[in-house]
DNA sequence: TTGTGATTACGAAATAATTCGTAGGTTTGC
DNA sequence: GCAAACCTACGAATTATTTCGTAATCACAA
């Protein structure tokens, strides 16, 4: 299943990753912290994320109940390889020199990284 | 200036990134080789794109000459910085990782990446 | 000069995304 | 019981994006 989630999607998606299982008033409540909405405008876009797909819903209570319908590291997964094929002509080692390039990972971050290019470079042999 | 092109934008982008200084018609070439496209319809976006300040024009001659107005590395930074924001929580290793992760880079990359580490480590001290 | 081919400009239709008002039903507190 | 508060559903307006037909204009060859 290929997802595409809009930018006002994705705020969503990242509220509910966050807090696990929520109704439209508790994601609504999040949302208000950082820009106006209506309530209903965030109804209807999880009405719709339901209909795509991108949500699950649970009807046993009057107030739904909604889940994202994929892991975190599965959407990160596919946004980052659409942004490597579209973005970076196929090339994922561009994306990391870019993204490293202009946010520099603190030591301990650098640590992590350089672990992990090390597993990669055994597995390889 | 912040930017944020349209799927169908970036691959114009793409294409003028790679091309040089290009006419409609010579875009459009290049777009037929991997999808089915009207003429007017790549006209029309390039024109919009224009408008948008995504894409500058020599209209000296007949055929209009376009060019990016941005580069690509200025363009691929700023989506980065997007995706780092919106879909990674601020965090450019989770990026980076999750990149190296799915998409395996070859020894001549790794190095490069190796390379650039260092460096960063260096400047960091 | 005339007509053929290529180009731009423009408008309009089709689709998608976003926003919100209103109606109707349910729950809760008094 | 009843009103206030809350919830969902639904439709409609608005805006953005994509697609393309048509008309006007230009270049150039015959």
């Amino acid at each position: 299943m290929n997802i595409k989630p809009t930018d006002s999607e994705l705020e969503i998606l990242n509220i509910l990753w966050q807090r696990g299982p929520s109704t439209v008033r508790e994601v609504h409540v999040e949302i208000e912290k950082y820009k106006e909405a209506g309530y209903t405008t965030t109804l209807k876009l999880m009405q719709i994320m339901n209909e795509k797909k991108l949500l699950k819903r649970d009807e046993r209570n009057k107030s739904h109940v909604y889940t994202a319908s994929v892991s975190q590291e599965a959407a990160q997964g596919q946004l980052v390889k659409r942004m490597i094929d579209n973005v970076f002509n196929g090339s994922a080692s561009r994306l990391v020199m870019q993204a490293l390039g202009n946010h520099k990972p603190n030591s301990k971050e650098l640590d992590e990284i350089k672990k992990y290019l090390e597993e990669i470079e055994k597995k390889s042999k």
